[in-house]
Parts: C-alpha cells; sequence; structure tokens
DNA sequence: TCAAAAGTGTTGTTTATACACCCATGT
DNA sequence: ACATGGGTGTATAAACAACACTTTTGA
C-alpha cells in the first residue's frame, strides 16, 4: 500500500549559473480525527529549514503532468488513492533563497484518517496536527495552510467533498460531526439533517449502526462519491 | 502607456539536455464592449502554432513573482494597470512538445474597453474576440477560456469585479449590459437595481447622464474598487 | 405627439433559521 | 429506571422571482 521512497530526495540540487525556476508541488493533506481537523505535515530532513515541519511536496518531474505529482505525493505519504484532490494555488514567494526562483504548485486533499497508512521512516517523518495546535513552519507554509482551509471551507457549503473524509457507511452524527469541526462551529442537528437529505446528499442504507448505550443510529452513504457541486 | 515590447520573444530558446520545466504565465483579458464580452488574443509570430490565435503570455523571468509577471504581461498588451487580476489555475498539458515539460500559470484580468491602447506590432499582433466567436486556438487554449468564463461567470455572482469592467461613471443600465453580457442572459431590471443598491455594491452620485431622446439617467459609481466578496 | 430608455412596488415562493421533546437501547 | 445519543416538526424571517406601467427627454 504505502511506498517507502524518500520524499524529496532529489529535492534542491545545488545549481550554477542557467537557473531555470523550480518547480515543485505540495499537497495539503486534511483529515477528520477525534471530531478534530488535522493537516499531514512533514519534518524536513535537509537545509533549508531543517528539522521544521512543512507541508508534503516534492519536485515535478520530467513529463509528469501536475495532477499525476499530487496523486503521487498523496499515495507516497498516506497510501490512499481515489480521493478528492484538487489544485489550490500557485505560489512564486515561498523560497526566496532559490536561485532562479522557484514556483511551488499547491494542492489540496481529504482523506478517511482509517484508510490512512503513514510511511515509518526515521528522516522525514510525518504526523498528524490539529490545525488548533501548529507548530512553526518552514517556508511560509502558514499561508499556504490559511488558503487551503478557507477553500476547504466554502467547498464544504456547496460540494459534496465530505465524502472523501468519511467511510463508505457512516451515521448523521459523523457526518455533521466533520461538518462541525472543519466549520469550527455548532450546527443545528435537525436543520442540518433536513438538509443534507433535501439535497440529495446523502441516502439512508437499510443497516443500522448498534452501538453503546442508545438508539442505534440510521448507517447513511454519499449518493455521488465523485466529486458534484450541489 | 504602452510599452513596446516583443511579447515571448524570449520563449522557447532550443533546449539540450537538463530540462527544467518551462514556467510561463498567460493572462485572459476579458472586456466587455457592444454589450459583448470579448477576450484579447494574440497572433502567434513563431512556431509552434504560428499565425494561429493563443492566450496571450510569456515565460517567468528570474526573481520576478507570479503576479509581477501578470501584471507586466497585462500592461504590455493593453497599458491598463490596477485592474482586477487573479490567478486562475496551473496547467501542465498545454504543451505536450516541450522537453521536460511546460508549466503555465494562468491569470485572469477584466479591464474597461476604453481605458486599452492595444500595441501596435507586425507580428504578434491582438485583436479583442467574441466569445461567441472565436476562431480555433493555439494549444489548448479553449480550455483555458472555458475555465476563465466560468470563474468569471462565478465571479460576478458574489462579488464587486464589475468594478474593473466598467469607467469610473456609469447608467445603471450600463452595469446590468455588463452582467447580462458576462452571464448570457438577461435579467429583471427592478430586480436587478434593487439588490446592486441592497448589497451597496453601487452608490448613486449627483450627475445624470444626458444623452439620446430619453430621460437622462442617474450616474452610480462602484462603493468600493477593490475586490470585496459581498 | 411620438419614440426611446429611465425609473418604480407588490405579491407569492422558496430557503434558511430558531427552537424542545420523545425514542430505542445497554447497563 | 436511568443515562446516552438518535430522531423528529413547526413557525418565523429573509431572500429571490415574477410581473407592467409611468416619467422624462429630444426629435
Amino acid at each position: 500500500m504505502v511506498r517507502r521512497m524518500s520524499p524529496e530526495s532529489r529535492e534542491r540540487p545545488q545549481r550554477t549559473a542557467p537557473a531555470e525556476p523550480l518547480v515543485a508541488v505540495f499537497v495539503v493533506i486534511f483529515t477528520v480525527v477525534d471530531d478534530d481537523l488535522k493537516v499531514l505535515l512533514i519534518r524536513r530532513g535537509i537545509d533549508p529549514f531543517k528539522g521544521q515541519w512543512a507541508i508534503p511536496g516534492g519536485r515535478l518531474r520530467q513529463q509528469e503532468t501536475l495532477d499525476k505529482a499530487a496523486a503521487r505525493k498523496l499515495v507516497e505519504e498516506t497510501g490512499v488513492q481515489d480521493v478528492y484532490l484538487e489544485q489550490l494555488y500557485t505560489f512564486s514567494e515561498l523560497d526566496p533563497q532559490a536561485r532562479g526562483g522557484a514556483v511551488a504548485i499547491a494542492y489540496f486533499a481529504l482523506v478517511d484518517y482509517d484508510s490512512v497508512r503513514l510511511p515509518e521512516r526515521e528522516e522525514w517523518s510525518t504526523c498528524w496536527f490539529s490545525l488548533k495546535g501548529l507548530p512553526s513552519l518552514a517556508f511560509a507554509n502558514e499561508s499556504v495552510l490559511d488558503y487551503a482551509l478557507s477553500r476547504l471551507r466554502n467547498k464544504m457549503e456547496y460540494t459534496n467533498v465530505a465524502y472523501s473524509l468519511l467511510p463508505r457507511y457512516f451515521t448523521m452524527s459523523q457526518l455533521q460531526k466533520v461538518y462541525e469541526s472543519i466549520l469550527d462551529k455548532g450546527v443545528d442537528k435537525r436543520n442540518f439533517r433536513k438538509r443534507m437529505l433535501a439535497l440529495g446528499l446523502v441516502q439512508p442504507t437499510e443497516r443500522k449502526a448498534a452501538t453503546g448505550a442508545h438508539r442505534p443510529a440510521q448507517i447513511y452513504t454519499f449518493s455521488s462519491r465523485t466529486p458534484t457541486v450541489i
């Protein structure tokens, strides 16, 4: 599942004169676990910013498309495929030291926590961080995260991208908690259910979740697990 | 006003071995004139696609930021500054022939037709094209235009970016026609005025436009001429 | 006096918000 | 029997859509 490929190992060769800009692809990977929105960060193994946390990324390979590079990075770091992955923005001021300039194409991805398998490595280790307790980040990665978060919040309001943060079967409460964690505010239970069903975003199944000392919950599933504007 | 700089003159040097991807910046420049949405295209002066129409663009210069490159391109082609200009998307599959790959960062800009001065050149001449009568385009520029258009239509609904398509003073009918041209559908006059005023998007001035054999129109101006989500 | 664009209100419909109690289960 | 989370309906407010006639001017 997880490819053990040292990320960014070919990054930042010492370059000499006729410098083309470096082209790198980064992926902001979000998940929700324990009612908390988290982002996957990687601890840099080399300078600059050695030992600092950063958004995972690496150089674009020859003849590779941006979408492919982002999907590859995502697989390298989480083992997951076929999740929501979209281009976010392209930055050119993140690494002012790069000779010839540097262009960083940022993507963002939404993954179900339980289907992720983090690679185990000494260097370039990765870890989930709550957005409420971020460490200081390499490059200007705070601004990238801010932007990703605001894009995610917007998308939650008018698309079905939440499908990519949940397993195939889930309860209405689970879904609501995902929304609440991301929007960072409580929402009314009745209105939430009404809207999800009226929009046709989710459908009840025949299954019930008999878990805990309370009434079993209806199990729902997304009507569509492809990105859709509603 | 207009800098006579041959665009893309330093583009596509014949490159040999250790190819970094080419990094180019393109600007989709929209305007509305004669109740018609138009886009500025440039006739390519060199191969590939010599003689074909394309979205204006050029290579990113060393140490130049993307925003600066886009603003520079916009000035080169139209002479205007300080208009709405936003990054659109980054493409990597537009030029499959480029050795080492090519990355194209597309921007889009909104300009007031009357403040544009097109440069006069033999090669690389530019021309406004109605979106309803586009020629066939170089690279995969049709898809870039499609994307720019849908982004523009969305932005018209929830921002004040129309300010960048109109002169400082205008009538409600002019404004409405801009909206109708872009959305490609008629809207109700009363509802339109109500909404513009209720949102505080525009403000009446003391001036009236006495033009033509009919009642003079109130002159309005945008409450804010900086990009704002409403 | 006519043509041409400017200007103006009301009504019905849809959509969003606020809010409180009963239900099914395990212990 | 009680604690726990699951499940439901109604009333109000706000936003949006449909719709037709009068006003002011220049020719």
